[in-house]
DNA sequence: ATGCACTCCTGAACGC
DNA sequence: TGCGTTCAGGAGTGCA
């Protein structure tokens, strides 16, 4: 759920209340999340200032001036919120600053931790094959039509597919592919490239609006400050099955594909 | 190489 | 009212 421009506004949310500052402490409150944390996360970071908070695709990448960067991933119900009082549950790790304690919060534990010097986060396994950022001018349509090219995939999952674009998640997948009227069941190779070349753009301008909007929420993501953010609102096609198509009013459809919802119109999406 | 199903986890929503 | 079932989904893994 949260999807890149979540992950942005996240990032975002944090410089504010991390940038410069020296994490007094940090507690790992248990061993893993999806996958072990650093079992040294607490010795490597404690005593560091923060020096950078960036984004790649859907992780968080938090530089320290002792040379290591955290990297995070949100998963599905990842977020971090100001704490007062004891830590709940789910507050699986804590960052101790002169400004109070920030916690990462995530019940579902989707998300995931790693430390790695900062010179090697571009090469490290998990961020070194994703593709090239939406927003940047790597991703454009000649990337995008050779990526489809001969490809027997669907267009959905080859959005979905993190080496074809960065940060790309069901929810937007749906809005782009409808806002660029191609169906989401539709074989990538088989799509001309012009149509391409128009969803990268309106990819582009989906993503842009998002960032703008602050983010959406989706039932359990909140932004650091705890508000809700609201590009949900907008949403055209996305969970809302039965409902008028925004385009030509007929029903807008749920079908199953890989095991995901797809919604979309099937009047609009050719 | 390619594409698919499976898997992790918890809480909300739903059905009987 | 309460219990059980289903669903949500990012993305690595393993299989055909």
């Amino acid at each position: 759920m949260p999807e890149l421009p979540e992950v942005e506004t996240v990032v975002r949310g944090l410089q504010p209340l991390l940038l410069g500052q020296r994490l007094g402490q940090v507690i790992a409150r248990r061993p893993d999340l999806r996958w072990p944390l650093p079992p040294d996360l607490g010795q490597r970071l404690t005593g560091a200032t923060v020096t950078g908070l960036k984004r790649r695709a859907k992780y968080g990448l938090m530089e320290t001036d002792r040379g290591d960067t955290l990297i995070f991933h949100l998963g599905m119900s990842g977020r971090f919120h100001q704490l007062t009082g004891a830590p709940g549950t789910h507050d699986h790790v804590l960052f101790v600053t002169q400004q109070g304690t920030l916690a990462y919060n995530d019940h579902r534990r989707f998300g995931s931790m790693h430390l790695t010097p900062t010179p090697e986060v571009a090469a490290h396994p998990l961020i070194a094959p994703i593709g090239p950022e939406p927003l940047s001018d790597a991703f454009s349509g000649p990337w995008l039509q050779a990526r489809a090219a001969g490809r027997f995939t669907s267009i959905k999952a080859l959005l979905l597919d993190q080496h074809t674009v960065a940060g790309i998640g069901n929810i937007y997948a749906c809005e782009a592919l409808f806002e660029a009227g191609i169906n989401p069941v539709r074989m990538a190779g088989a799509i001309a490239p012009k149509r391409l070349d128009r969803l990268v753009d309106v990819i582009k301008a989906t993503l842009d609006r998002a960032i703008a909007a602050g983010g959406s929420t989706l039932r359990d993501h909140a932004q650091v400050s705890g508000d809700l953010g609201y590009f949900q609102h907008s949403f055209r096609v996305y969970g809302r099955a039965g409902e008028p198509c925004p385009g030509c009013g007929a029903p807008v459809r749920r079908r199953v594909q890989q095991g995901r919802s797809t919604f979309h119109c099937p009047a609009c999406q050719r």
